[in-house]
DNA sequence: GCAAAAGTGTTTTGTCTACACCCATGA
DNA sequence: TCATGGGTGTAGACAAAACACTTTTGC
């Protein structure tokens, strides 16, 4: 025999298990009012037609990022949504289908963005957080763990503009908080310290439907924001 | 055919690829001056020969959690282990063996609780988190991340007495902070704050060592932090 | 008695919170 | 002209930071 190292290796790890590995989102949005969670009809067995995270499996040849990237986009028709890894999710029998290794993602779209034909396809459904269905499996778990993640990252990184529209007013974003955090804020204490950090650009347009006098709209600055970012801010 | 759900479902999983999943821990440990991490040199191809990770892979029978508890036990010894998930590294071609998906972790250790047998005999070494080597794969990346976890754990759980000994002096707790966020903080301060928790019990023996006049111990009282932990202390 | 680390309070500074009125506009 | 939400400033409370001297004791 004349192995090379590469090729030993190879057979070394081909006594090891091989496992199925998942993926999960959680994908937030946010009506105005409410915060919602987008969630589907499971269409396959096991738990057909129960409520579930939108799933699928990693392939050989693909990232788990990028599988996730990939369920997101089946689902939304969107590409390049704000995504982050929460955590992966290892017991032996949290699928009683088999034994599946699942990695859950939360992610943030802006919730008037995305495919009608594909999320009715996927009998999907958004859910006020106050009211989540049963679900199944491990995904209420999941559910739970990104929303107190989400509750933590926006304290330190104003990712919540990536659940708001590309303009939106201080009264909108102090509504997205007080979602998030789940309690009323001050206008005046919240104005003063979003506008401190100095990366909303305000813009010479109202917003006139809900009220007579208007509202300025403002966007978010993506350079002004990056340069902040490295040191981290603190908004709770 | 007459397939029940369960089979279904069983067969429907099976078209699905499975990969290798691994897991690879950061061991921290404090010497009383420099946090460090404890490292192997791989054993085995490829790569055998370099600084890696402590890692292993997850069986068909055990949870991935189970993986690193056993592989941290592999190492050290030592059971009940503080650790945590940090993060799951997907990318295909992390590791040139083949596609293997890593969960790592992180874990904190009383430096000088280990078996010196084990650690021998994986060639195991303590490194300063300044002088970290050259690292296998993206094991480098999973140390940095886990550095900053760390910081931002540490800011708001006293998870730090994990790297302790059961009794210390307020001095070496304040040394181990200063090591964590790699700047001196003022005595009086960090004193204060710490004793504000609540979470010290004062003993009544002193350490004399490092002082003639001796320091006092104090140990941490898990059920008084425990009650705390819940509402989430802020360090920093 | 002196060197070496332990222990202890106060003042200043800055940040967070609570709070109320005028403004602009469309109907 | 009035009803509706938009926009703005200040004072008090609290928390964080800066700062230095006395104590103990082994040598």
């Amino acid at each position: 025999m004349d192995l090379n190292r590469k090729q030993m290796s190879i057979i070394q790890y081909k006594s090891y298990d091989r496992l199925l590995v998942a993926v999960d989102c959680i994908i937030f949005g946010f009506d105005g009012t409410e915060l919602k969670a987008l969630m589907i009809k499971r269409g396959f067995d096991p738990e057909m037609g129960k409520w579930s995270l939108m799933g699928g499996f990693v392939n050989q040849m693909e990232s788990v990022d990028d599988a996730a990237s990939r369920v997101l986009n089946q689902l939304t028709g969107l590409s390049s949504i704000y995504m982050e890894q929460l955590h992966c999710f290892g017991d032996v029998k949290r699928d009683p289908g088999g034994r599946v290794v699942s990695v859950a993602y939360f992610a943030l779209i802006k919730i008037d963005d995305y495919n009608e034909a594909l999320m009715q396809e996927h009998n999907a459904k958004w859910f006020p957080l106050k009211k989540i269905p049963a679900m199944v499996f491990d995904h209420k778990q999941m559910m739970r763990l990104a929303q107190e993640r989400l509750q933590q990252k926006v304290a330190q990184h104003p990712i919540g503009f990536a659940l708001l529209p590309d303009k939106f007013t201080l009264q909108q974003l102090q509504g997205l908080y007080e979602a998030i955090y789940e309690r009323q804020m001050d206008k005046r204490n919240f104005t003063r310290k979003i506008l401190a950090f100095n990366i909303l650009n305000k813009l010479n347009e109202k917003e006139k439907e809900s009220s007579k006098k208007g509202a300025f709209y403002y966007v978010f600055d993506k350079k002004k924001y990056e340069r902040m970012d490295k040191e981290g801010l603190k908004f709770l």
